[in-house]
DNA sequence: GCAAAAGTGTTGGAAATACACCCATGT
DNA sequence: ACATGGGTGTATTTCCAACACTTTTGC
């Protein structure tokens, strides 16, 4: 291994110049950020999706990514390559783990934190000027560029499991929103059905949606009331879980 | 922002050239893994501390950890400081999150890995030869070096999660176990008391542990019986888990 | 015989599930 | 009038929490 582990057997103390020189002399790993970023749309969960800019890859599909600046938070990173894509900011969006394989980018060694980020397409739709930027179905994507394929579905699994404990859906959905559309969104991530009845019943028992006293509009059918969440309240009122469940 | 972001609004296909100078250029960042070590003795959970190298931080303690080669894997890394401390592989061990602050490091910017581990503080006893190595109730540190409090925070915070969800605790346990040890695991790690009687039958309708018909030895009490983890029957029934709860 | 922990069942309440009918709107 | 989804209540089952006494061993 590396002459820098070797120092450390030593266990000597070490000034700060030591570990500055070992630094530079390791440093010979760039690291990037990747974005998934999920929306929903036609009753569909979707990633938004860029043409890969490498030629190995031309024609393939890719996540947003970017290299991360030496002088730049991770956070920030993911959120500037959220916002040059989308115009948007103030979005959900949240860590979901690191790729480091020695073979994942042609370029060398390309270590990638990945974010996933949530967000409400009818609010995004104007700003995106850039055709080779495309939502595509989740479930519809064979591969992808680099590791990108397993980098989704790594994502598409967390979100899956937040989404039961975290109120991640309302990200999804416009301020006002229907309970249908509520329930599609649940069902689209969960990748299942849920019973109509049993499925207000929680919501409504749950006590964080407002009804703001407006129907649907422009429905082929009976107009739903609308809905909104209350953060601050569901803020108040975290709850702890304790249990033991596999 | 740098003008490799500059490039890539430009959307020209890259050759592995251009890509492969890029990353040479922004190559301003050190990756670095550190492991948080679990383990769990005299009723307690604890962590494997050494005192940190670094004279900034003299006195203080900090995690294990080390930077990555670059032609290195983070798993490997992080499997090898754990073998370097404490003899080990082999062992139970999960990528928590990437912790990448401007200012965490003082030689400059260096964005480290998180890694669990947990470990059976039997079976690693004789190992340790280095006298600043150190176990520590987990519930007992104050301050570390580096952004470690908060590493360690993180990570014992997503231990608890996946203590209920999985089969972690078996790992800080020797093969054969006492009812009674294995609920001062989940108690420890969970900080928490549970019902005797409701403990027990919730995992003999689990029927995953076997009674391998053997007793406890030299305890002040009754003795009582020993089991161990059927992993492999484990594994054939892992369940789904589909719910909406926060 | 005393201290200490092992071993064991039942019951009540809460939560989740399954399930069917009438209503309001657009066409 | 009919098609579509909105809106509602109840019965059943399942899961979890609470709870106390007898047994075995070491000292």
């Amino acid at each position: 291994m590396a002459s820098i582990v070797k120092g450390k057997e030593a266990k000597s103390i070490k000034s700060l110049l030591d570990i500055q020189s070992e630094v530079k002399v390791i440093n010979r790993i760039a690291l990037s950020v990747d974005c998934v970023i999920f929306g929903f749309d036609e009753n569909k969960l979707k990633v938004l999706l860029i043409r890969s800019d490498l030629k190995k890859f031309q024609g393939k599909w890719s996540l947003l990514g970017d290299l991360v600046d030496p002088k730049e938070e991770l956070d920030s990173a993911a959120n500037r390559i959220l916002k040059q894509r989308t115009g948007l900011d103030d979005v959900y969006l949240e860590q979901v783990r690191t790729f480091g394989c020695l073979e994942r980018h042609p370029a060398g060694r390309v270590v990638t934190v990945a974010y996933y980020s949530l967000i409400n397409i009818q609010h995004h739709k104007l700003k995106i000027l850039d055709n080779e930027l495309h939502w595509h179905d989740v479930n519809d994507i064979a591969e992808l560029a680099f590791d990108h394929k397993r980098i989704l579905d790594s994502s598409y699994e967390q979100l899956q499991r937040r989404v039961q404990e975290h109120p991640l859906a309302f990200s999804l959905l416009p301020k006002k929103f229907s309970m249908r559309e509520l329930q599609n969104v649940y069902e689209s991530i969960l990748d299942t059905k849920m019973d109509r009845r049993n499925f207000r019943k929680k919501f409504f028992a749950m006590d964080f949606l407002v009804d703001i006293g407006q129907m649907e509009q422009d429905v082929p059918h009976r107009p739903g009331k609308l809905y909104h969440f209350n953060y601050s309240k569901y803020e108040k009122k975290k709850k702890k879980w304790v249990g033991i469940d596999f």
